[in-house]
DNA sequence: CCGGACCGTCGATTCGATTCGACTATTTCA
DNA sequence: TGAAATAGTCGAATCGAATCGACGGTCCGG
């Protein structure tokens, strides 16, 4: 309510030696200073944000753009927005949602055109992402989270698809499995589909891996096919390793249906599912994968150091998948090796 | 980039002009207006989110209070979250995240009074909500999702606890359970608690009921401990009722540790459940509650008509709970009537 | 045919903070 | 001792859009 005028008023002074005391832009002798300080504890003065951002084009809000159609939510994007949001409060920023698709170019472009936000965090970013373009053309500094299909030159974050995919696929090698299947999303190129198949092909020195790959849509009807489809293509199937959080629900049921048990008759590993929901599963649910909140929170970072004018060239961070081992994982069965193909 | 004086020039007419055809405030001639709008495409004008909301007062933004320690996210607030943030967007309004603590008065005095936002959503509120206060002070509309102990002349959304503990406790009863157990949460006077024991008693027609009620941490831990504790207290127990999302997950394994198997020995129903989190359950978890979603839309709608003007006394609106039956309930079985004890 | 009601447009002011140039008083150094 | 640097403060311009008062022109009714 109270307005600058009115500190320097109170305390005796001009509006810009208020200003100067503020920001500390200028020297202020400590009388003045104190008194203006006390000024503004008297008035309960709060800067306005309006007039702040539009004479120094600077609002200290970034937003976070999370195409997301409500009703099929990913619980794991609950963690990227908290640490995220957490982490930018305590730099002294604040967090604004924009959920439109990221089709919504246009709606996208008058977004940025507002001068509203400093900078974003792009989520969910597809191999051809139309938003990339919107926001360089609008000068508008972003980071990934994620990454596109060419990331030459631009700031993101992401898991370190190669190196969990490894993680992953060795722990099952190493339990005896051989018969491996992959669920993905229906994303176009994952990435981390790509990843476990080269994870196999480089541990596979001469133990006649065989790997099945399929696409799930995001539901439990989508892992019930997939899941189908899997037993169909590779009926002695011993280990399934799962990068589509939505269609788990379907494959748990699925799997139930066809009478195997999890992990007695089939192993799954799920990547990138958060530990609370990871629990709620019988038996939990082995995962791999980096903390969803620290990739968050390390994104804000590389956004604000652009924010704060660092000028280096792209940075490009990876994460570090740990495995967590729970219930969903066992030895493969001797009898798996021989007659696995009867059921 | 481009402003409105630019507009104008390349228009031939006055700022104000460009102004009123944007706003429609005063009448424009057809003829002036067409030029205009053609040279707001050319320049692809946007207006500065800043300069208008430092004239107008108004920034069309609303914040979302979600005081939320990243680490134990509840997955039932993403859903709150993006209903709300998708529809506050339809809706011409941006949403921004507040995520500090309920206890941090001052940081949000401050923010409240930067005059950022509009008006605010206020999300897990407690019986006695210190932001309350702050917000009313500093003259910020505001909408509750859920409600303190004395909402009277406040705006809220809430669950209809009365309604969804009643149609909980029928179904159960239905069932032919008679020895019940409620698991809360750590929040003090949960109405959600009261709401059970009210619907127990109301439905309690000579058929002698027992209802043991539990606070529970959110951990799985916490789960755990709940479960036993309701064990020893009422070992003939045939159903449980849950409160705390974040405490299914140690109650589930708690019960398979004790040899309960749902729903065969022991019903289970969760309130406020999200659909996609009951499905991941084996069994299939039965919930009982509104759709988040929609909630948080119905909070959104009911803050911006405030902001809209409307001073009609304060709004209240409950939403009933739906029944989702899914597979973590079933009969009772006779046996349980005579020798449930031994175990 | 003249006064008032409207229409369409413009100039000037305003919102609240930032910042540049200027000015005074004091200090520093050659 | 005089020139230059520095500390401390102020006034005024500025950011970009909203809005009020005013003004010339058109139209209508009496």
């Amino acid at each position: 309510m109270a307005t600058m005028a009115d500190v320097a008023r109170r305390a005796g002074v001009s509006v810009s030696t208020v200003s100067y005391a503020l920001s500390g832009t200028r020297p202020i002798s400590l009388t003045t200073r104190r008194r203006i300080e006390q000024a503004m504890l008297d008035l309960e003065y709060t800067p306005n944000a309006f007039a702040r951002g539009l004479k120094s084009k600077r609002s200290h809000i970034i937003s976070l753009l999370l195409p997301a159609r409500p009703g099929s939510p990913q619980p794991s994007s609950l963690e990227y927005i908290l640490g995220a949001a957490d982490h930018a409060q305590r730099c002294g920023y604040h967090l604004m949602l924009w959920t439109a698709d990221v089709e919504a170019v246009d709606d996208l472009t008058q977004f940025a055109g507002q001068g509203l936000v400093d900078g974003a965090l792009l989520m969910e970013v597809r191999p051809e992402d139309p938003r990339i373009q919107v926001l360089v053309d609008a000068g508008v500094p972003f980071t990934m989270i994620g990454r596109n299909a060419d990331p030459a030159g631009l700031d993101f974050v992401d898991a370190d698809a190669e190196q969990t995919a490894e993680a992953a696929v060795e722990h099952l090698l190493g339990l005896g499995h051989r018969r491996l299947g992959f669920v993905g999303g229906p994303s176009v190129r994952n990435p981390v589909q790509n990843a476990i198949l080269q994870a196999v092909k480089r541990a596979d020195a001469g133990m006649n891996v065989d790997l099945v790959q399929v696409e799930a849509e995001c539901s439990t009807e989508g892992g019930r096919n997939a899941f189908a489809w899997l037993l169909h293509s590779s009926p002695k199937i011993t280990a399934i390793i799962v990068a589509n959080e939505q269609a788990v629900s379907g494959l748990i049921r699925a799997s139930a249906d066809f009478g195997r048990r999890i992990p007695d008759d089939l192993s799954m590993m799920c990547l990138d599912m958060p530990a609370h929901v990871a629990e709620l599963i019988t038996p939990p649910m082995t995962t791999a994968g980096p903390s969803a909140a620290e990739i968050g929170r390390a994104a804000v970072d590389m956004l604000l150091r652009r924010l704060d004018g660092d000028v280096a060239p792209a940075r490009q961070l990876l994460f570090r998948g740990e495995l967590n081992l729970r219930g969903s994982c066992a030895p493969v069965r001797d009898a798996d090796h021989q007659t696995a193909s009867d059921r």
